[in-house]
DNA sequence: CAGTGGTCTAGACCACTCC
DNA sequence: GAGTGGTCTAGACCACTGG
């Protein structure tokens, strides 16, 4: 696993540099010198061995712990993972940004906007002093024309201040989000769900064709003030790369 | 937004902690003091304004780079991300993981083995000296008894010492993949597709039920020597959190 | 060529956790 | 209490890049 490549840049490997810690401390897990659940030796005594200051050594596991490949702990030391599991990290889709990237011309179009009470989902997911009523906006975003997205947005009343529904006809929801409140946080989930009434009209689809779901909850303060489902037809990807 | 927290460590915070930094330099950007597209100060002006070594802010705006919030560039300075376009990680479902975290019992089925032709997919991720045929492997993994994803495991003959058939009736693929090379890079892709044939009966649901479906394709030093698609029925969700 | 980030070092102290 | 990782510092040099 080549492990983020910092920011791009790539350049003679000094020989102590931290990358060659991370390669060399990868050779051993990866032939089996290291097995999984094992310690490997202390920063101090690789440190050593390698010619090094500890604090380089330090860099390398840390970026091989955020990687998931091996487990840190105080005292105890730096052990093999036992699973492999990894993590990897994935840009957050910003649709206008998708629509784009692919050279197509981007559209937004207002489809709904009312005060309604909450889905469960919503409810769920907005938890804080759960008002009556909450705000939902639904809109599509087109490339070229075509249907890409279709998504409802639902919006907490009385943490936000709302401006009138005509004002979604020119705005997205999350691009007025963005610049009214600085969201601190994100919760993502993808799923998949046959498409269904106003949504299947929107995207141009039958009823019950798999669409691609993504719910974004947005926090400020941890505190939820939006809850978004987002809806893609069929041949969309998610694209995860190392 | 909350990064990391570096494995989970909450400790008090020092005066002059990189969090601290961050935090300072988050505040900042979200209050609008320093605009998207703006240039923030340099790693040795803000390490003045704060009183600390340039090492401990050149760690907090790392962090805030690795967060997608700042774009970083020798020589130009730092600057607030046009988009919010946040970076996520994920953890990647290793399917018996996931089953017995739910407490669920996790057996595994082999329900298809055999060499043949690759499909248009297949062969675009194995792309490297594609032979005629590959091994195919198909099997699903229950949690309680009950279907809880099905997969079909491509897997490259040439490049990989592949044990009989019968072998996976006992070991899933992966993990026979996971113990006998050193995968150092996955590729994944998440998108939807309709049940149908094999897959449809082995989760138990109707042709055209809409499946969460993961692509995986790994690779050992750069080359790719498996490509597996995952299949979950509807109702799984994969998750994912700051 | 000069400015900015990227990294390394050597030493120090602290925080967490097992014994 | 003692061992291990987590972090900070001050200084240094390097690498990339815009002018």
């Amino acid at each position: 696993m080549t492990v983020g490549n910092e920011g791009g840049i790539r350049t003679r490997a000094r020989v102590h540099s931290w990358q060659s810690i991370r390669e060399h401390v990868l050779e051993r897990i990866q032939s089996g010198e290291w097995a999984p659940g094992d310690l490997i030796p202390t920063e101090q005594e690789l440190a050593q061995q390698m010619g090094c200051a500890r604090a380089t050594v330090n860099r390398a596991l840390r970026e091989l712990a955020g990687s998931g490949i091996v487990q840190r702990r105080r005292k105890v030391g730096t052990r093999v993972a036992a699973t492999p599991m990894r993590r990897m990290t994935m840009r957050l889709p910003v649709i206008r940004d998708e629509i784009e990237a692919m050279q197509a011309t981007y559209a937004y179009e207002l489809t709904g906007c009312e005060r309604r009470a909450p889905t469960a989902r919503a409810a769920a997911a907005l938890c804080k002093g759960m008002p009556e009523e909450l705000m939902m906006i639904q809109s599509r975003h087109l490339a070229d024309g075509q249907p890409h997205c279709c998504e409802a947005v639902w919006l907490h009343p009385e943490l936000l201040e709302l401006p009138e529904c005509t004002h979604f006809r020119m705005e997205a929801p999350h691009d007025w989000l963005n610049r009214s409140r600085a969201v601190t946080q994100t919760r993502f989930a993808i799923l998949t769900e046959g498409a269904s009434g106003t949504c299947a009209v929107n995207l141009g689809v039958d009823d019950g064709t798999p669409l691609l779901t993504i719910e974004r909850t947005s926090l400020v303060d941890g505190v939820a003030v939006s809850f978004a489902r987002q809806f893609y037809p069929p041949g969309h990807r998610l694209v995860f790369d190392d």
